[in-house]
DNA sequence: ACTGTGATGTATCATTTTGATACATCAAGA
DNA sequence: TCTTGATGTATCAAAATGATACATCACAGT
């Protein structure tokens, strides 16, 4: 399956401090990583049915649920994570392949480093830090090849997005050094 | 209808330097903005065609064309702008609204701002600022709401987000001075 | 008291985009 | 020779978007 995994990962993530309903959910998803770019409903709902027909997640319909939003009309639709889906997030959280780094991938599983293992962290961050590295090396190629046939603004972009690069590794590189501080703090 | 308008845009702003095949124009359309996150065939296809069906844009089957990629077996398909096609561009290049200055847009329509008149220009930073501006307002409270309740590592996340924020605001503040030195340089 | 606007809440759907794949040619290196 | 990788066009299932529909509630303005 090609279902999003930053999107699977995200709600498993965030069922496992509480119970939540969808549209709370989406809430908490745009907020999770830098507070835009909302998900839709039409890729939110497919996903928390086929994370409950795997049985990783249980909905719950709740007439009269906590919150003085609904005084009991109309039923919100509330979603658990089961035992399966602790142990499937656990899993998930011990992985550390290329979609841990990726793009899509990355933010969402930062956001819940705190339930990583320190070498998977690890993992990850070297893993980020080296996509982020083939990224600035294109990117300057990119540049010196095209400096004099491009126009002064096309150059300017370039220029501003090879800066964002390097600035999103000189945070990755502090992060890796705040866990070397973090694991040996003798050193 | 939703077709995007920063495909459409760069295709056709791409095709006035000269006419170029689908290959090629996918690899510029993906150094366009900042070398990565390449458009899909599945997408590129799609809207030549359609370019094509509204006359802005001309298919030319080229047995042998230059380079010496191909020496005359297979086809290569070429595109052009047609009169209307650049007639469509220089209208597109006069407008200044949101898709102008979202996300998806302001990039493609920043690096053809050589042929986009200075007030436009300026109309165009001045929107985008105005929305970078919108999301570190929405950062800064969501950061300050959730300061003591969330891990380290989702704070740190979202730090880092509303610096990234921070950094293209100021990256566009220059951009504007630099518009208002060349506008009235005896200032 | 009325009225409109916007948040909350679930849900679907046409259209678009992705990511994979298929096919074919050519160059370069093992 | 064989395989890898770039060039090149093209399609398709699966997935995401953006719009929309429906319904309740709070709140402000008039």
């Amino acid at each position: 399956m090609r279902k999003s995994y930053a999107l699977e990962l995200a709600i498993l993530g965030l069922l496992q401090d509480s119970a939540l309903h969808g549209y709370e959910l989406r809430k908490r998803l745009s907020t999770l990583l830098g507070a835009f770019r909302a998900i839709s409903f039409g890729a939110l709902y497919p996903a928390l049915r086929t994370l409950t027909e795997q049985g990783f997640i249980t909905e719950t319909s709740d007439p009269n649920a906590a919150g003085p939003a609904l005084s009991g009309k109309r039923a919100r639709i509330t979603y658990a994570l089961t035992e399966a889906g602790t142990a499937h997030l656990t899993a998930m959280l011990r992985e550390s392949g290329p979609e841990t780094w990726d793009d899509e991938g990355f933010g969402v599983r930062f956001a819940f480093f705190s339930a990583t293992e320190a070498e998977v962290r690890r993992l990850i961050l070297e893993g980020r830090r080296s996509r982020l590295s083939e990224r600035r090396a294109a990117l300057r190629e990119s540049l010196a090849a095209t400096r004099e046939r491009l126009d002064s603004y096309t150059l300017e972009l370039q220029r501003h997005g090879l800066d964002g690069v390097e600035n999103e590794m000189r945070w990755v590189d502090n992060l890796i050094a705040a866990e070397d501080r973090s694991a040996r703090p003798t050193g």
